[in-house]
DNA sequence: GACGATCAGATTGTCAACAATCCGGTCAGC
DNA sequence: GCTGACCGGATTGTTGACAATCTGATCGTC
């Protein structure tokens, strides 16, 4: 399985794990501080450990640290968002390729289940698990490519992301296209063709990146 | 100019900068031990900055920390190597495609110079300057790109492998095709031909990564 | 009322001491 | 001679106290 955490147990890696998850799960917003103290006292460990995880959080990108001001939740700008997207685009591509070079037949077999079951809840109208088995999809595919590099970079850069993702799924019409974007790659896996799913993995998060684009404008026209 | 660097004047960030240059110019060897109150004292600083300066540096791939047996330099298998080389292949790619859609004439003109310090370095078979150079030119097109994402992923990249690099550069031969392989990125980009850019740095990439297995694998039959 | 000096509280940065753990060697027992 | 318990030095992990710095509020002056 997918495995890109630290592998030391420590205590100060610990809590940047779930810093982390709260960062990504939106339980602290973005540009909100994050006071060493209190997070010693709400997770009970000691400062130390907290300035440890903060300074980890810091290198990821998911947090900035100014000189005796302390770390606040980093607010990625639309515009980096983008070039977030773009990155992922490539090295996911890269991905969907090694894993077409090199998946089995019981990896197919899963892949094929989990479109059955993306398929599914796109019939069903369940956006919230379709969503889901998206992200399943994805981690899936990078499962059987076995790439420890690009594991690592992709988990760090759509970590940076996620919040911003959700408006692009619901972009009217994309569900369809997300569907018939993922079968594509799904095919050219199974059918073990390289380039085929290079290419489909490239056309497929193009559309996200417009899609996510298309959802920062409406949000902009919206503010004002 | 290139600024990848946390912009936090820490001082637990600036020795992280010293260990990193330290550990990428070889001055601590692959799984050397890192000892916190050695460091500490050599860098005159508080033992605590020491401890964050190695959790940083293990979140960016340089160091690996176990819980209670510190820290040592990380040493990346052959394996990991050819992935990096992978990855940084897509990115830069992506990088030159950038870079030729947005450079300007002084930029254009800046690239240029620095090709014909690359082919004058190259006649003159000073090979040292000849490295210099090169990655000053990939520099110079990261600049240009101005993608700050791609260009902090790039850095990391590179950190991880820069002692293996040289080993490429060394193959018979190798000097004059990247003279090459050079030439037609410069060309490309200077066209605004960003499709071509592309391919040019995808191809160049390519060649360096099986330069670099080659070199691997000579030395591992030297190894016997 | 606007502006700047000043102060208190909050927060981060630094430090040294202590506790916990690991690693190597030593020695007794078989 | 080999195995395994055991011990001491080395190193990391934890803690609390203190210093330095920032932030926002208050107050006096113009």
């Amino acid at each position: 399985m997918l495995d890109t955490s630290t592998h030391v147990t420590d205590c100060s890696s610990d809590l940047a794990a779930k810093l982390r998850d709260a960062i990504i799960s939106g339980r602290f917003m973005p540009n909100e501080r994050l006071i060493e103290a209190d997070l010693a006292n709400a997770y009970k460990v000691n400062r130390a450990n907290v300035r440890i995880a903060l300074a980890m959080l810091d290198q990821e990108g998911l947090v900035v640290r100014e000189r005796n001001r302390g770390a606040r939740v980093r607010l990625v700008t639309d515009e980096e968002a983008l070039e977030i997207a773009e990155a992922r685009r490539v090295i996911e591509a890269m991905v969907a390729r090694q894993a077409a070079e090199r998946a089995n037949d019981r990896q197919k077999a899963a892949l094929r289940a989990l479109m059955a079951r993306m398929r599914a809840a796109y019939e069903k109208q369940d956006f919230n698990s379709y969503s889901q088995r998206n992200v399943e999809m994805h981690r899936a595919i990078q499962d059987i490519a076995a790439n420890a590099t690009a594991n690592r970079l992709l988990q760090t850069l759509k970590s940076q992301v996620v919040r911003l993702q959700y408006r692009a799924i619901l972009q009217s019409g994309r569900p369809a296209k997300s569907l018939a974007e993922h079968g594509e790659i799904v095919d050219a896996i199974c059918a073990n063709d390289a380039p085929a799913a290079e290419s489909a993995m490239r056309r497929h998060l193009c559309a996200v990146k417009n899609a996510l684009r298309q959802a920062m404008q409406a949000a902009k026209q919206g503010a004002y």
